[in-house]
DNA sequence: GCCGTTTTCGGCCCGACTGTTTTCAGTCG
């Protein structure tokens, strides 16, 4: 099989690092990282691209990528490697980039501590530490070696990052403590909770007030520092507390004054390409950005200082949602005043996957529909699971029909009661067996206004085996959306068990509509798959997959992840305004 | 190694914090 792009950049950032302890020219090393951060937002796979009857043109039209890397590119695809990563590891071992990942330790001191100690791994390193040999080099004290060996050992037992929704939860609590000090008036945000990525490796928290004037700030930073909550100070400087909680995740709290608000909420937002990005075409301009103003640089005079919105207008852009801030084409977007209207949380008004207590669901049909119906939807569409998955009490065909009419009748009444402001369309989840058949019957599936397939067991299959079986399944005529299709866990790194490029390209000719599951737990099309789906022409549908009322909530997840992969309100079926227009756009049945 | 309202050379983002320093290098975001 031809090697995929995420490995591409995986092999160039390896080679930044390589080049970093080896002393190398940063602004090589820069170009090679921003090549990995090409390929890796690339939806076409460069194996194509960059193989040998491919147009030599093409690559170059990624931006940052040259003559240089493309020539590194073709390396890469015809052999698996390039020179210049084969000759820096035959000098160092690859497993001196894993030092890079514990705190503290740089490119240099990585260098450092191979030409004085020949340490090449962290075990290596842990027993340098312990036996008191870094004190002897310079810049590395008994502190620094404190710092490094609990870093190993944080690092042993937690190197992950944490899923948006729980971070968002800790931010939550963080806040309602920080605001318990007077004086403090704003607490946001920042970082890639604000742009809404999926993980989080540490939260930016974001506090201004009269409180956080420069004259003041101190007794505000004493109380930041002292919150019970924190585990364990890593950092405390005049504006800047940085802390762990119990759970390892690492919280940066910023207080600043509030003139520059905007200038430290835009600076805080990120990500650091936009960042950069945004600070060259600064300098074109005659100005610096910072995270305190905008400023001219000739006399240091503020340009925009106190809202993001005045920034980017004064730099020639229309103000960014943070969702779109990854320097991938929307600062350019921003200048030609081209920005999509980005799907928002209002624009969705039916939900079309959700359980109940009939099998593994918490809630009763009628519940679920009037939750629905306090968050503002105007459809929603019952989807038990179906016999296959015996441990959720999955329906035969018998339940499965008797299920159907209980839902119908739920609906006349909540129609009676609330005059039409809510609809329940009748429907099932049916698992996709191994042999790509479904394991109810077409007639009791023809019953149904909404039929879901998902894959949910045979795991063991390959990544071939389960594309043509998902395959199969999409040419049943009842099937009309694609449930959760990749089944992958955000933060299990288990290699896709679809090939995308085929069941979206089979989707979008059947006119089968895809789910994106919402949940962060579940969230199954990646951004990339998102932005495939769309190349591809696909029906996209956003649904929680609610087992519980509450978990409606958290459709927020699933739009900032369409935000983020620039989707718009007419490219997703559930902003249909009624029921009827919904069905009107999904696959018409035999 | 990339790139061009500075176009084939000479640029390439900014500031805070830490440790071990008596003026700063390295790391981080």
């Amino acid at each position: 099989m031809s090697i995929d792009n995420s490995t591409i950049a995986r092999l160039l950032e390896e080679t930044a690092a390589l080049l970093e302890i080896d002393a190398g020219d940063p602004f090589r090393i820069r170009s090679y990282r921003r090549a990995a951060e090409a390929v890796e937002q690339q939806t076409t796979q460069l194996a194509t691209l960059a193989g040998p009857d491919a147009d030599a043109k093409a690559l170059l039209e990624i931006p940052g990528i040259g003559k240089g890397m493309a020539a590194n590119l073709r390396d890469i695809v015809a052999t698996g490697s390039m020179p210049l990563r084969d000759e820096l590891l035959a000098k160092y071992k690859p497993t001196m980039l894993e030092l890079l990942q514990l705190p503290g330790m740089g490119p240099k001191t990585v260098a450092l501590l191979w030409s004085a100690l020949q340490v090449t791994n962290i075990d290596e390193l842990e027993a340098a530490a312990r036996a008191g040999k870094l004190n002897d080099l310079p810049r590395l004290g008994e502190k620094f070696t404190a710092k490094l060996l609990k870093g190993i050992e944080d690092y042993r037992r937690n190197s992950g990052r944490f899923r948006i929704d729980v971070a968002q939860e800790f931010a939550d609590r963080i806040a309602a403590l920080i605001r318990a000090f007077p004086g403090i008036e704003t607490i946001t945000p920042a970082g890639s909770l604000r742009r809404g990525r999926e993980t989080c490796g540490d939260l930016d928290l974001l506090v201004t007030g009269p409180a956080c004037e420069p004259a003041v700030v101190a007794a505000a930073v004493e109380h930041v520092a002292s919150l019970p909550l924190i585990h364990k100070l890593l950092a405390r400087g005049q504006n800047k507390v940085s802390f762990t909680l119990e759970n390892n995740l690492q919280v940066d709290v910023r207080l600043l004054p509030r003139a520059s608000y905007g200038a430290a909420l835009q600076y805080f937002t990120g990500s650091k390409h936009h960042n950069v990005t945004l600070r060259q075409r600064a300098l074109k301009m005659g100005y610096t950005l910072s995270e305190y103003a905008l400023a001219r640089l000739d006399d240091n005079s503020v340009v925009a200082a106190e809202s993001e919105e005045a920034i980017y207008n004064a730099l020639g852009l229309d103000w960014i949602p943070p969702e779109l801030r990854e320097n991938a084409g929307e600062i350019e977007a921003a200048a030609n005043h081209t920005l999509p209207d980005l799907i928002t949380e209002q624009q969705i008004v039916g939900d079309l996957h959700m359980h109940t207590s009939a099998t593994d669901g918490r809630d009763s049909i009628r519940q679920m529909a009037e939750a629905a119906m306090a968050r503002g939807l105007r459809y929603i569409a019952i989807t038990d699971h179906s016999k296959a998955l015996a441990m959720t009490n999955g329906l035969d065909d018998a339940r499965a029909l008797a299920h159907v009419e209980r839902i119908r009748q739920t609906n006349a009444e909540l129609q009676r009661e609330y005059h039409g402001r809510i609809t329940v369309l009748s429907g099932i989840e049916v698992d996709i067996l191994a042999d790509g058949t479904l394991d109810l019957a077409d007639s009791t599936l023809a019953a149904m206004d909404i039929v879901i397939a998902s894959v949910h067991s045979h795991f063991t299959q390959s990544r071939e085996e389960t594309t043509a079986r998902v395959l199969r399944a999409l040419e049943n005529p009842y099937v009309r959306v694609l449930g959760h299709p990749t089944g992958r866990l955000v933060l299990k790194r288990e290699p896709i068990a679809l090939d995308m490029d085929v069941v979206l390209a089979a989707a979008a000719r059947l006119g089968v509509a895809v789910e994106h599951n919402a949940h962060p737990a579940r969230a199954d099309l990646s951004e990339l798959h998102l932005r495939l789906a769309r190349q591809h022409g696909c029906r996209v549908v956003v649904n929680t997959d609610a087992h519980a009322t509450e978990e409606l909530a958290v459709i927020r997840y699933g739009i900032t992840q369409l935000r983020r992969a620039w989707y718009i309100a007419a490219e997703v079926l559930n902003t249909q305004p009624t029921a009827e227009a919904l069905l009107a756009q999904l696959r018409p049945r035999p």
